[in-house]
DNA sequence: AATACCAACTTGGTATCCCAATTTGGTATC
DNA sequence: GATACCAAATTGGGATACCAAGTTGGTATT
């Protein structure tokens, strides 16, 4: 794999992984010497994640992208337009074979599956119903809001009651697509992003000293 | 303005304008001496025009994205999701100032006004519409939306009639938003996008012999 | 004439160097 | 002690040099 892939991806790793904060500043140079690679790669692992919002321009410099509630809270609107199209466009089709692979994704997970495991499940959840719909773009744009949202929903404090209840619903939308049924689908997923922007926003608004403490940038909504 | 920024404006417009033509092939090198930059802030250029759309990677080359009609009618479902949820944020808002503007700018596409004009002012109908919601994602998913339309666009082979009907759909579609009617302004939004969309197709479909004698490359739907 | 083969060239990927602008740290001044 | 100021270090933007892989065109052989 070339160098510039790599950089991408282990830069993204790490800003996903909160291994590097919020708000924090980068500088080509230091990654040059992290991860043993000339500027050129870095400059263009740099252009690709500004692209997807990981990292932003701080006037000449370069910053990882603070936790910034507002945005969550757009970010919540989009998905749930391009995600109810999506699932629209999938309950139309006759394909049923998809969903149980999703159905089966969802199961995989039980009480000794690590949290982060469940963390990334639930967004593949979203991610692989999009790609159903067969449209693209509906799937970059569910792909690329789940990778805005990865970093907060992981500081998010989830009780496993939360967890179940999120898993029920994923549940229930399944069914609905797997019986055609467009309107009801729609309808419980737009109540699912819903819950899901309240409990988030709320969690992080409530902990936000606890994230300033840790040194991440919060932006108020 | 820094030499990437300009390489990458002036290379967008010499492929939105069809001064090279889908499927062409470019070199870092060629466009290194036609405008005068060298390979860094040419790289940095095409690695944004990648992630728009406007070109892509052939193997190890670069090559302007061809005009693909599947890709057309998937973004056609993209965009009217993206801007249905738009026009029903902004039928809510108190605010009216903004959609005055807008419609002052369709007024100002008269007779005289040269058919570039035309269709500049008609996507920034759209783009503008989606700037009023408020919501960033939702204005860049349709600013993009357009970006990747824009050369179908040129191409589609319009008449007068097909122009006057949308412009008279822009102003049905403004009037419902300022009465708050966010139904009826969805509705007819999406009508708009669909009646566009078969238009565009089509002519593309029928006229996919004289673009492919200009040296175009056309992907079938 | 057809083909197998090779040398020269082209291309994108990478590394390195230079530069202007900004930041930084210390120092002199009040 | 606060502040104005300046030199040194740092930074991102840009230019150039080099390389490996791939393409091309010509040539020798059959």
């Amino acid at each position: 794999m070339s160098q510039m892939q790599n950089v991408e991806r282990q830069l993204r790793e790490m800003i996903l992984g909160l291994e590097i904060g919020p708000g924090e500043r980068l500088t080509e140079r230091w990654i040059e010497s992290r991860f043993g690679a000339s500027r050129t790669p870095v400059r263009a692992a740099l252009l690709r994640l500004e692209t997807e919002g990981l990292i932003g321009r701080d006037g000449r410099g370069w910053t990882v992208a603070p936790i910034n509630l507002a945005e969550l809270g757009q970010i919540a609107v989009y998905r749930e337009a391009v995600e109810v199209a999506a699932v629209r466009l999938t309950a139309a089709l006759e394909d049923r074979a998809g969903i149980d692979v999703i159905a089966a994704m969802l199961d995989s997970c039980d009480a000794e599956t690590p949290r982060e495991e469940w963390h990334r499940v639930g967004m593949d959840f979203h991610i692989e119903l999009a790609r159903l719909s067969g449209n693209e773009f509906l799937l970059r744009a569910v792909r690329d809001a789940m990778t805005r949202l990865s970093r907060a929903r992981w500081l998010e404090v989830r009780d496993e009651q939360a967890l179940g209840r999120a898993w029920a619903e994923h549940h229930a939308i399944l069914a609905a697509v797997r019986n055609g049924d467009a309107e009801e689908a729609a309808r419980m997923l737009s109540a699912h992003i819903g819950g899901s922007r309240d409990r988030l926003v709320s969690s992080l608004h409530d902990d936000r000293r606890g994230l300033r403490a840790r040194g991440f940038a919060v932006v108020a909504a």
